[in-house]
DNA sequence: TTGAACTTTCAAAAGTTTTTGAAAATTAAA
DNA sequence: TTTAATTTTCAAAAACTTTTGAAAGTTCAA
C-alpha cells in the first residue's frame, strides 16, 4: 500500500471510530489529517483535503481545540492561520479522557447518586428494586471513576498498573 | 422525591448516558425500565411505559438481547414473551464492554495494524510522519486492549470483595 | 385443521444531526 | 483611514437515523 491510499483508509477509519463512540465523524477526520500531517494546515489545507466546506472545517476544527488536542499557531510572515494536533497519542487519550469525563459523565453520576435518595415504603418491591439498582449503579461508577482518574493523571506505563490494582 | 418521578428521571439520564456514547436512546431507556423493574415485563409493558410503538420495542430489546444484557423469559400460563435485565451492573459493563470490543474496536485495530505497514521513502518526511502516528497509536492500542481484557475477564465478586473490606 | 394471540418485518414518515455557503464580522496591510 | 484577506456565524438544505404501524408471519389451544 502507498502512502496516499493509506493515509485515505487512515482517515476514513479514524472517522468511523469517532462516528461510533458519539464523535462527530467529519471533528475525528479533521483530528487524523492533523495527526498524520508533518507540517501545520490551514483551513484551506482541511477544506481541500476532506472535501468540507470553509464552516464545517471551522467549527469542528473549534471543538478540537476546545477538547485541548488541536492548537492554533501563527505563522511567520503568514496572514493565515494553521492548526496542528497533539501527536502524542498517550496525551490525546488522557485529554479525551479528561473532556468526556468532565462533560459527559459527572453529571449523569450526580442526578444518579440523587436519585438513590427516593423516598418511598421499603416494603414496596418497586421501591427496593429501584434502590438496589441505584446502589449498584453507584458502586460501579465510583470503580469506573477512580480508574479513569488514574488514567487521567497517569504518564504512560503507570495506568495499567494502577488499573489493575482498582479492578482487583 | 417520589418513585415515579424518580424512575421517569433515570430512564431518562440513563437514556442521555447511552445517546452521548453512542447507543440508540431509545435502547437505553427500554433498558433502565427493565432495570428497575420488579418482576419481568411485556412488550405491551414496555410499550406503555415509554409510550413507543410495537416494532420499536421489538427491534431494541433483540439488540439488548444480541448484547447479552436482557433475556427473554416464558411465564408458565402466559402466552406472551417477557422480558428481564441483568441487574449486576458488573456483569453489564463486562458484557458492553466485550461487545463494543469485539464489534468496534479490534476490526478498526486490524486496519491500523496494517496502515503502519505503509510503502515508502523514510526520507520523505510525510512517510515518517504517518509511520510514526501509527505506530503511536499501535501502542496505545496495546495498552488499551490489554486493560479492557482484565476488566472484561474480572468475574463478578466484586460485590464480595467490597463487602468483605466493609466487614473486616 | 382453524383462528385468535402474539411477534416480526420493513417501507414510509418523522425527527435529528450535519453540512453548506453566503453575509457579517474581524483583522491587518497599504 | 480604506481595502482586501481572512474568519465566523447561522439559516436553510441535505443527509442520516429513528420510529411508526400495518401487513405478513408464527405459534398454539381448541
Amino acid at each position: 500500500m502507498k502512502l496516499p491510499e493509506a493515509k485515505a483508509q487512515f482517515i476514513q477509519t479514524w472517522g468511523l471510530l469517532g462516528a461510533q463512540w458519539g464523535v462527530n465523524r467529519t471533528m475525528a477526520q479533521i483530528h487524523a489529517l492533523l495527526l498524520i500531517a508533518p507540517e501545520p494546515l490551514s483551513a484551506e489545507d482541511i477544506m481541500s483535503g476532506l472535501d468540507i466546506s470553509r464552516g464545517n472545517v471551522n467549527m469542528n476544527v473549534r471543538e478540537l481545540m476546545n477538547w485541548g488536542i488541536v492548537e492554533k499557531i501563527l505563522v511567520p510572515g503568514e496572514r493565515k492561520e494553521f492548526f496542528v494536533a497533539e501527536k502524542d497519542i498517550w496525551k490525546v487519550g488522557t485529554a479525551i479522557a479528561r473532556e468526556r469525563k468532565k462533560r459527559e459523565l459527572d453529571p449523569i453520576l450526580k442526578v444518579l447518586l440523587q436519585l438513590s435518595k427516593v423516598e418511598g415504603d421499603p416494603k414496596d418491591k418497586n421501591v427496593r428494586a429501584f434502590r438496589d439498582t441505584m446502589q449498584n449503579i453507584q458502586k460501579f461508577a465510583h470503580q469506573t471513576d477512580a480508574a479513569l482518574n488514574a488514567f487521567i493523571k497517569s504518564e504512560e506505563n503507570w495506568f495499567y498498573s494502577t488499573l489493575m490494582k482498582v479492578i482487583r
